[in-house]
DNA sequence: GACGTACTACGATGGGTATCGTACGAGGCG
DNA sequence: CGCCTCGTACGATACCCATCGTAGTACGTC
């Protein structure tokens, strides 16, 4: 839309704007690497407050906006809650496989330690 | 000498201390991601002074610090040069495929802008 | 030993960012 | 409408970090 630029309309990346550092970058948090971990595990939309971090709401508002600025989630409001998805097509279309690797390293890693 | 712990000593984590995180944290420069992706494409040892970039000296070696703090490369003196290696075997182990889709990424990427 | 090269160490600086607390807006439900 | 829940915005804070310049150390060579 041109005109109202509600506070509830969500600015996402293109898929030709996302940066692979910028990517990195956003999965190189725990926090954000664990949301990412459940959004993975959930495949489907999942909201906010279903994901639970040990931080502050306003943290967790944070961590979600990277993650969407960066490109790697896609997110939308559904009534009072805000629904979250990976951008799984965009990713794979852009770099084929990453996400599956990541996911998969950050299993094994958490496999390793007790830390699943 | 034994143990004098001389400046020529280089710290480099075992591999089992090796995490995603920082590793991602790592590739998520594009100094760093540079770096690794032409010591990819040397594939052996390469000086620190035959990777070129458009930062000072003591920007560089710091670089080359967070790149084998975290595990990325290995780097070991040999007379006055530093030599540098990916730490393929260790991070193959730790996440299968992780690197070589980063780095199939990166050339996607570059090969989308000009900016092979 | 003297010199040059390769890289480092240290301090400074400016910008990013993870975290919090509090105050606020939007939507559903009684 | 009143209220509760979900999530945001904003300011503050403390920390991390990419960058630089300068001074210094280790090594090879003459």
């Amino acid at each position: 839309m041109t005109t109202a630029t509600s506070p509830r309309d969500l600015a996402h990346p293109a898929r030709d704007q996302i940066r692979l550092e910028t990517v990195l970058h956003a999965l190189s948090d725990p926090m954000r690497l664990r949301v990412v971990r459940e959004l993975a595990a959930a495949d489907g939309e999942v909201a906010c407050s279903y994901i639970e971090l040990p931080v502050t709401k306003s943290t967790t508002t944070h961590h979600f906006r990277v993650l969407r600025e960066s490109g790697v989630i896609r997110q939308a409001y559904r009534g009072t809650a805000k629904m979250n998805g990976l951008r799984r097509d965009d990713l794979d279309a852009l770099f084929p496989g990453l996400l599956d690797t990541v996911l998969s390293a950050a299993d094994a890693q958490a496999a390793r330690q007790g830390t699943a």
